[in-house]
DNA sequence: ATTTTTTTTGACCATTTGGTGAAATCGAAC
DNA sequence: GTTCGATTTCACCAAATGGTCAAAAAAAAT
């Protein structure tokens, strides 16, 4: 489908495209595609502007390259879900994973929330193809160990939605949940993450109706 | 603390400066403050961008005014938690009201979703302030229902997270939602609110360890 | 009907923005 | 140390952007 990109020969291109594209993400992150711009990226990534266009042709070009790699990441702990494995371990497993990603990678988080808010213009086709692909198969996994009586039956979509609801809400409103916990620990991970445990075992726990 | 803003007098003035809200809430709760143009919400209202000017002095002014009453909004339902009332009925209730929100306020949401991604610029102070406050304050009423048994023990601080992360979900990345769901029936939200009732109700039973 | 006030517009401005081109500089291989 | 390609910078554009101003056009008040 696309071309295949040639690999940065030179360790001087690995370095700058490297420095742009994290320099892209956080400015990328804080103020959507349009909101960001070129001078903020090259200041960023401490390149003049003519020369992040040596590395890259268009601000475009920048930010598709990091929204094309990030679909994938970001849906790495979905695909690693098990079909074999135990029920209750693999759901919560993702959501721990899922949740660590919000922590270790909140720009990567606040990147993809971006794009949706503005309606997907850029990845859209994505979700209703790969996105959608991999939800139903999940979903179908899912089904079976309800109907197997292993976890409690209830809208194996919605539940995927409510593992990304909860988890990236740590990364993309975190301004929002430190300031309502105010100094009370720094770090609202640990809580989090023993929170939506409670959550989920209890959701899911069989024996419900 | 902010001068009282002298309400439009003329039905004319009433008129337009609706019309620019309604036309700024569009634009600015898909592009962000940065990526909204004045153009393009001149153009949403069917003004001229001097006239737009005429009513409101800035950019910021009328994102400001927009913002201003939006928490205020956004926060009834909370408010309205009542501490005497039944906690499950209660707690339900918000969830549901807020899931309401969520679907005839979609703009609303993703206009409060784009300032918390982008560091809460402008409505920052509040989040620790009104917010922290109001938050607190029903968080002590969720832990007395705990105390007396009335619903299951967890964190009462993220049980709010929670039911924002997940009702906000259906407003802000409504179009994740429903590209992953496709055709199956077009309205996502009945089956949302069967799932987060469920969800609810689960996670709070009493009788819970 | 005329004055007065409100509303709308067209022309305009300074700054910012994404992007270009040619020249200068740098770095590695020889 | 020279050469040749890779890298960086300087000067510059055209378009877009937030905003101004004075004059024209509508409404309202008299």
């Amino acid at each position: 489908m696309t071309a295949a990109k040639p690999r940065p020969r030179t360790r001087i291109q690995r370095a700058n495209r490297t420095a742009i594209l994290d320099a892209a993400l956080e400015v990328f992150s804080t103020h959507g595609f349009r909101g960001a711009t070129l001078d903020q990226i090259a200041a960023e990534a401490r390149l003049s502007k003519p020369n992040l266009l040596y590395y890259f042709p268009s601000k475009e070009a920048i930010h598709t390259t990091l929204l094309s790699g990030l679909l994938d990441t970001w849906l790495d702990p979905l695909r690693d879900l098990d079909p074999a494995g135990d029920p209750k371990a693999e759901l919560l497993g993702y959501v721990r994973r899922k949740l660590e990603m919000s922590r270790e990678m909140p720009r990567e988080s606040r990147l993809f929330a971006n794009e949706i808010l503005q309606g997907a213009p850029r990845l859209g086709p994505l979700l209703g193809g790969e996105l959608k692909a991999l939800v139903d198969d999940k979903a179908k996994v899912l089904r079976n160990w309800m109907d197997a009586g292993r976890i409690a039956r209830v809208h194996p979509v919605h539940l995927i939605f409510s593992i990304w609801a909860l988890t990236q809400h740590y990364a993309d409103f975190d301004v929002q949940v430190r300031a309502v916990l105010g100094a009370e620990g720094d770090d609202p991970f640990p809580e989090a993450q023993a929170f939506l445990e409670t959550l989920f075992a209890r959701l899911l726990a069989a024996g419900n109706p």
